[in-house]
DNA sequence: AGTGCTCGTGGAATCGATTACATCGACCGG
DNA sequence: CCGGTCGATGTAATCGATTCCACGAGCACT
């Protein structure tokens, strides 16, 4: 592969010349810019970014750390991620941790000593050392969906507390008493949030939220699925499940099905977490729907601020309660949206 | 950040021998190595994987460029690939081509000035020559799924005809006459070749596949749902639509839909890549699954073969097809799957 | 004419690693 | 006791860019 040093050769010029025309710096006469662009094209040279990052001490490209690729949130999430990105100048590598630390834990790693220029990341747990480290070290990093208390780095984010009132106002007027939630993990915010977010909303109707009602899940679909069997196991069954995760409602879904019971004439169900798919499950699931393009580009615009020397701040962005059928037939005005 | 000088100054040593400590290099004393760890140690010293990738020319890193990130079919792949390389030690940076070929291109282009060690592509049209000149001048190179045929280049597929014509007897066995098919892009292979398997299994049917029960898709919804309505507005309409994605196939379940007519009562439904979703659909789908995880681990251990100078050959594993209930209600003998 | 700019250019240092080569003791066999 | 080998180490070249600095030419102003 040809180098610097060919194109040199070839137009008869120094290096310096050609790094210069290059990075259109303006002292180059117009001889020499014509001259250098005429050997790169018969060269086919292409610059070594790895070189050039060497020496510049930047890489122009963004980590994005994610739990899980395979749930449909946060694939739309990385894709509006590298869109943005892109049209600002930068690469991201995704690195997918599976929900498991150790992974995520390897994806930073390998991350940093690749010398992206930033960071960003939905931690999967309260935070490991390494992580920590970057954060207080200066890395430019950026928080996304979920974040680790008491790290001083900017959250990008959807508030879901407005949409889940209005979920439970749905359900209420639906004659829906006993509701409970599929937890996520206790160690992500949005794992513990939710819940709480979910046990306000039913304080406000004189509702409780029993520990038997409040099911332990990790945000995968089997995890929804054995929640939702132990519910069916209970005396006395919740009316309605709530499901903190798209996976983990798919799971619950396939658990009333294995018993040959219905959605939503003997369990109601309702996610957090709109994905395309809602609209084509029998029956369609009520949801709550966050921005995910949106907070993506938000994220990239704080990270790339904060790299770029701006200040770089939080965002949070409301989430809409999108109701279908699977709660039951609907007929009280909190109605939202379609489709 | 640390750099290999500190640590040598750290240590008391020269950087060679903390080189040499780092890569385990045979003739290095015991004593020397424990103060270079601890140098190591203390300083929270990590080796610049670019520096070292400009000297050994070479990054650990795959790029894997691939038609639609938000297809499951893909996510998955992507997935299994990322996995499959990390084992064996390579990092993998996903680009996403959105059935663009001029994204394609931005991908290749700046993945090969990152001087990736090898490409995983699964093309989006015919080859740019950008792509064609990468595979021409050495880059380690391997196609997943789709190819580019008359290119040197070991391709990672699966062949569906055996499951098609599964799906052809399914259907006949049915009663349906009537099969339409909404295809990819005719640039596509996979576009192009499961319409020709899908006639050829028809034909031994002594079926035909009128053009007009042709349809021209491109692999997204929203063209599935388009040449559904085309079909449901033929005087004489198709009563099964094979659709050639599974992103396809739920357009074409839109399309149903929107007229109030039901699956697979008004019009049947099947569909090639099979997702774990199509178990939730109202109704069930029946589809061809590809051994996605398989492909892209086949696909890796290829390309990592050729990167270290071993032969890398092409792999072709089968498809198979999983009857649900989509087509209508099965009683006949080729039924292979459940789930 | 002399001074001081600006402009275009090249030489060389630099980024942080790897590695060929040189050096120096120690040890071994004859 | 001496030449040779081997093991441990350091010095310096190298990868391919960017960029500081120096230099010379041309030009304007006094």
């Amino acid at each position: 592969m040809a180098s610097i040093k060919d194109v040199a050769a070839e137009a008869g010029v120094s290096v310096a010349t050609v790094s210069r025309v290059l990075n259109d710096h303006p002292s180059v006469s117009a001889d020499a810019r014509t001259r250098v662009l005429a050997a790169v094209e018969t060269l086919g040279y292409r610059p070594n970014a790895v070189a050039r990052s060497l020496r510049t001490d930047q890489t122009r490209t963004l980590g994005l750390v994610i739990s899980d690729v395979m749930n449909p949130y946060f694939t739309e999430l990385a894709r509006s991620v590298e869109e943005e990105a892109r049209s600002l100048g930068y690469s991201v590598i995704i690195g997918n941790a599976d929900e498991r630390p150790d992974l995520q834990d390897h994806h930073v790693r390998t991350l940093l000593d690749r010398r992206i220029d930033g960071l960003l990341v939905s931690p999967t747990d309260g935070g490991s050392p390494l992580m920590l480290d970057a954060a207080r070290t200066g890395t430019p990093m950026v928080f996304v969906d979920r974040w680790i208390p008491g790290v001083d780095v900017p959250v990008v984010r959807s508030d879901g507390r407005g949409a889940v009132r209005d979920l439970v106002a749905h359900l209420y007027g639906l004659g829906h008493r006993r509701l409970a939630i599929i937890a996520g993990p206790a160690a992500t915010t949005t794992g513990r949030e939710r819940v709480e977010v979910f046990r306000e909303a039913l304080g406000a109707y004189g509702l409780e939220l029993p520990d038997a009602y409040t099911g332990q899940g990790d945000f995968q679909a089997e995890s929804g699925r054995l929640v939702t069997e132990g519910f069916l196991d209970l005396a006395e069954p919740p009316e309605v499940v709530f499901a903190a995760d798209n996976l983990m409602a798919l799971g619950a879904l396939d658990a009333v099905r294995a018993r040959g019971l219905r959605v939503p004439d003997d369990l109601a169900l309702a996610a957090f977490d709109d994905i395309r798919w809602f609209v084509h499950t029998d029956p369609p699931i009520t949801a709550i729907a966050q921005p995910t393009g949106e907070l993506g580009r938000a994220a990239v615009r704080a990270l790339v601020d904060r790299i770029e020397g701006r200040p770089g701040e939080s965002v949070t962005l409301p989430a809409r309660l999108v109701v279908r059928r699977s709660c039951g037939e609907n007929h009280t005005p909190v109605q939202r949206s379609t489709t």
